[in-house]
DNA sequence: GGCATGCTTTGATCTAGATCAAACAGCGAT
DNA sequence: ATCGCTGTTTGATCTAGATCAAAGCATGCC
C-alpha cells in the first residue's frame, strides 16, 4: 500500500493541477495568476488510493499537497504499536508541516482520494514572499490547532457515547450535503480507525454504536453509511 | 480571583514593556524599533496572581499577551463542570487567537506571572503590515499544534502511569535549569490541574506519583517541589 | 496554642471499558 | 456455490482507574 516518497512525487499523473484555478485549496487561493502558473509546472495532480501513506512519520518530506478530493488521517504510532489519529483533513485542506522537514506523524488517505503535490522548496520560497500565503497557511494551523484542543476535550474528558457521538458529529459536519436536519454520509474511517481516533478498542465502538442504533439516533447501512434522522438529537448525546 | 478583561486592561501597572526590548516575546522579537515604541505607548505590564482568569471562555477579549514570567494554563469547561486543560504556556510564549475574538478556552495564571499585554486592534494591524510578525506567529501556532497532539497521543493512548511520566518530563524540559542528568522543579500544577491535564482524577495521579517516589524515578518535597535523579529513568517511563 | 481550611495521600469498593473469544457478515477468487 | 479473508458484532470476563470515604499535613487565623 505504501508509496514512497520520491514514488508519489516522481510517479504521480504528471498533470498541471488545473482545478486549483478556480479557488480549490489553502495554497491556490492565495496565490497571483503568475505564481500560480509557476507553481503548476511543477505541480502535480494525483490520485490516491485509501490506505495509501503520503507522509511517512518520522521521514524527511520534500513536499507539501493539498487535498482535492476524500479525507486524509494524520497518525502518530508508538513503537510499541499503540497508535492514535490526531486529526482529519477534508478537501480543500493543506498537508504538511511548514518549516519543519522531518515530520513527527504520518498522513494516511482514509478514503480514495486526490491530491496536488508541490515541490517544498518552491512552495517554501512562495510563503516566504507572500504574506497572503503566509496568512492562509497560519488560518489553516489555528484552525487545526482549535480542532486539536476541542478533541483533548473529547478524549480526557467524554465517556464512550460521548466519544462515538462526537466523532459522527464531525463527520456529518464535513460531510457536505444534508437536509433541513437529516444528514446521511459515509464513514471514511473504519470501526478501527475509529477507535484510534477515540482513544478506545474497536469492540467498544461497535457497542456504542448499536447503543446509538437501538435508540434510534443513527441508522446504519453497510457498516459504511449512516443517516442521522435528527442532528439535534445526535448533538445532544455530546453533552458538549 | 478572577480579573475582569476590561479591568486587567485597565488596571495593570501602567509601565512600557521594557524587557521587550530586549528580546523577550514572541511579538516584541518581530518588530521593528519604531513600531515597538508605538507598541509599548499602548502596552502595560502586569503581575498576574496565580489562579487569576486572564481570558475567559467563551468571551471577546480585546487584547493579545505576552507571557514574560511564569505559566499560564489553558483549559476547556463542559456545562456539567468537567474539564481539560489543554495547553500549557510559559515565557516567552504569546496568548490569545489571532483572527478569532471569541475565545473557546480560557487562559488562566497557573502561577504568579507576569504578563504584557497588547491591544489586540494595534496589533492585528501590526500583523497585517509585519510578515515577519505573521510568521513569528506562525510559528508559535504550529509548536502549539505539534504540542497539543503530542498530547492527544498521551491522553488517547498511554496508561495513566506513563501520563503522569510525560507531564513530568514535559514540565521539567520547560523548568528551565538543570544539572547534567538531574534536574528539580518546582510543579506549577497543583494535583487537581493535573488530573485535569491528564483527563484523570486526582486520587489516581497522587497515587501514581507516589509509585513513581516509591520506585525511586522522582523525588517529591512539600508537593510541589520534585527532583528528577535521573531523567533517562524518567524518559523510560513513557513509552514513547 | 488550638482550630478551621485546603490540599494531598491512602484505603476499600465499584464500574466503564478493556480483553478474550466466538460468531457473523460481505466479498472477491476459485 | 464454496472457500477464505477481512471487518464487524456480540457475549463473557477481567482490570485499570473511578468513586466513595477517611485520614494526614501544611498554613493561616483567632
Amino acid at each position: 500500500m505504501d508509496v514512497a516518497r520520491s514514488e508519489l512525487f516522481e510517479t504521480g499523473t504528471p498533470v498541471a493541477c488545473a482545478s486549483c484555478q478556480a479557488r480549490h485549496g489553502v495554497v491556490c487561493g492565495a496565490l497571483s495568476s503568475g505564481q500560480l502558473r509557476e507553481l503548476n509546472r511543477h505541480s502535480l495532480r494525483r490520485k490516491i488510493e485509501a490506505g495509501c501513506e503520503i507522509i511517512a512519520q518520522g521521514s524527511e518530506s520534500s513536499f507539501y499537497s493539498n487535498i482535492m478530493r476524500g479525507v486524509v488521517k494524520l497518525c502518530k504510532v508508538m513503537q510499541d504499536g499503540r497508535q492514535q489519529i490526531v486529526g482529519l483533513q477534508f478537501a480543500p485542506d493543506f498537508v504538511g508541516r511548514p518549516f519543519i522537514r522531518e515530520s513527527s506523524l504520518s498522513a494516511e488517505a482514509a478514503t480514495d482520494a486526490e491530491i496536488c503535490v508541490f515541490p517544498r522548496n518552491l512552495l517554501d520560497r512562495m510563503i516566504s514572499e507572500t504574506p497572503e500565503l503566509q496568512r492562509s497557511l497560519h488560518d489553516q494551523a489555528l484552525k487545526e490547532l482549535d480542532a486539536a484542543r476541542e478533541w483533548m476535550l473529547t478524549l480526557g474528558r467524554r465517556t464512550a457515547g460521548e466519544k462515538v457521538a462526537s466523532l459522527l458529529y464531525l463527520i456529518a459536519t464535513h460531510a457536505e450535503p444534508q437536509t433541513a436536519t437529516s444528514t446521511a454520509f459515509d464513514l471514511p474511517l473504519s470501526r478501527a480507525e475509529i477507535a484510534d481516533f477515540l482513544g478506545m478498542t474497536i469492540e467498544t465502538v461497535s457497542r456504542q454504536m448499536t447503543r446509538l442504533r437501538k435508540s434510534g439516533v443513527i441508522r446504519i447501512e453497510n457498516f459504511r453509511h449512516i443517516i442521522v434522522p435528527d442532528m439535534d438529537e445526535l448533538e445532544r448525546m455530546i453533552s458538549a
